[in-house]
RNA sequence: GCCAAGGUGGCGGAGCGGACAAUCGCACCAGACUGUAAAUCUGGCGGUCGAAAGGCCUACCUAGGUUCGAAUCCUAGCCUUGGCA
């Protein structure tokens, strides 16, 4: 059973010898999460196909939730009589949630001239935007985006920003960065009048532009968050760039504070690449996204690599008679139960059943490398099993 | 046997005298997928040369024919489906 405390709190039970590396606990009211660790996205309070007991099947510890949307629909109002996101959705564990940023800033520049789904504007004061769904307008700010989550009761929480997109001139992305600095302190007050029950993660932006990335980390130590937050574009986009913008603030990621990387990407090489370089939890909707669309992971056992990015596609005629699992290596539900020839079947015939048996095989494949990962930190050979994984050094 | 409709790329199905190597869908091949407007999106899909633009060749059941020009019109044959016997 896990072990549930009042209080948010984090400690770090072993750090690798040659990189940033560490295994750590983060202990959150509603259970502790153990790092490295991989947060599965559940946008609208659902892990799409899956449910909680499928979830838990999965080795997941925590589920990640959205502001933008679930205040858009149910509706917090909604929400709040069931006392909070997680007993909405009968999850028992921890939850985060993201703080609606990302959701706004990525309606911007995407469709202008639409009528709806669109940023109005986006001035110091907040974002106005229309929604996706019905076109109606909303104001989106600091305080609005932390009343919001405080109803949502995650357990960790994210300060409303404004990530730099590829889309922004300079000039808008200085502006973008500015008054994201703005914006997380006035977060960090409004999380404060709130009672500061959750743990709230400031968001560096500054793409991976060192100077302003270093700025963002100061700030966000200076005004002390419980948590920090790596966002923007760069962190998710490729394991090189991943491993820039990381390394743009390497000295500066503090020992006692919990790092979370936001969509961090590029599959097992960019893990990796984010775990060695201190990243504690990361979330990524590309995991379970893939699974719907047919690719499925595979390990390094079954002829996994940087190259193929450890990945099959499912969709493909040559697996029609495949009698073999996704990976004779995985214990996952899916891959105990099913051959690859009916899970491209159900592909084919696009049955909804596929996208929880293929959803599940890919959060189980996830979670297991950082169950690895986790392990070979505290025994001191996660040099190894990089080694494994990524035939190179880390 | 008679009547009717029809035979087009792996399949379904447009086109019904020039702008057709032939719309489209499926399948297939290749690719993409950072805090999920993603059960999505992009490209290819006769052969060949070319980096590309583009060129050349072979094609719309078969064989003839009409025409400057035919997947499209005519004749015959073969085949399929439906109706009547």
């Amino acid at each position: 059973m896990l072990k549930q405390s009042k209080v948010f709190s984090f400690w770090v039970r072993k750090v690798d010898k040659e990189t940033r590396a560490r295994a750590a606990v983060i202990s959150t009211p509603h259970g502790e999460i153990k790092t490295p660790a991989f947060s599965p996205v559940a946008t609208r309070a659902s892990v799409r196909a899956l449910d909680p007991a499928d979830l838990k099947k999965c080795k997941s510890q925590v589920v990640l939730a959205n502001t933008y949307h679930l205040y858009l629909t149910p509706g917090i109002e909604i929400i709040k009589k069931f006392g909070g996101l997680a007993p909405f959705m009968q999850w028992n564990g921890p939850t985060i949630t993201d703080s609606g940023g990302y959701q706004v800033s990525f309606l911007w520049g995407q469709n202008e001239e639409e009528k709806i789904g669109r940023v109005v504007s986006i001035t110091d004061r907040g974002a106005l935007f229309s929604s996706h769904i019905d076109g109606s307008r909303h104001l989106l700010t600091p305080e609005k985006s932390m009343e919001i989550q405080h109803i949502l009761g995650a357990d960790i929480i994210m300060a409303f920003d404004q990530p730099l997109g590829r889309q922004y001139s300079d000039k808008q992305k200085i502006e973008a960065f500015e008054r994201t600095l703005k914006w997380e302190e006035r977060s960090f007050v409004a999380w404060k009048k709130l009672g500061n029950k959750q743990a709230l993660y400031g968001i560096t932006q500054g793409d991976t532009d060192k100077r302003l990335r270093r700025k963002s980390l100061e700030f966000i130590l200076q005004t002390g968050f419980p948590g920090i937050a790596m966002g923007g574009e760069s962190i998710g986009k490729d394991p090189k760039i991943t491993a820039d913008t990381l390394d743009t603030v390497a000295d500066l990621l503090p020992d006692d504070k919990p790092l979370h990387a936001l969509g961090l990407g590029g599959g097992p090489e960019g893990i990796f690449v984010g775990v060695a370089r201190g990243v504690d939890t990361f979330d990524n909707t590309s995991i379970t996204r893939l699974a719907r669309n047919g690719w499925l992971f595979i390990y390094p056992e079954d002829g996994g690599n940087i190259k193929n990015k450890f990945r099959i596609d499912l969709n493909k005629r040559k697996f029609a008679e495949d009698k073999k699992s996704i990976s004779p290596y995985c214990d996952c539900y899916t891959c105990q139960n099913f051959s690859r020839a009916y899970l491209h079947h159900l592909f084919n015939t696009k049955e909804l059943l596929v996208f929880r048996l293929a959803s599940m095989h890919n959060i189980y494949f996830i979670n297991t490398l950082m169950e690895r990962i986790r392990k070979s930190i505290i025994a001191g050979e996660l040099k190894d099993l990089a080694k494994v994984w990524l035939d190179k050094k880390l």
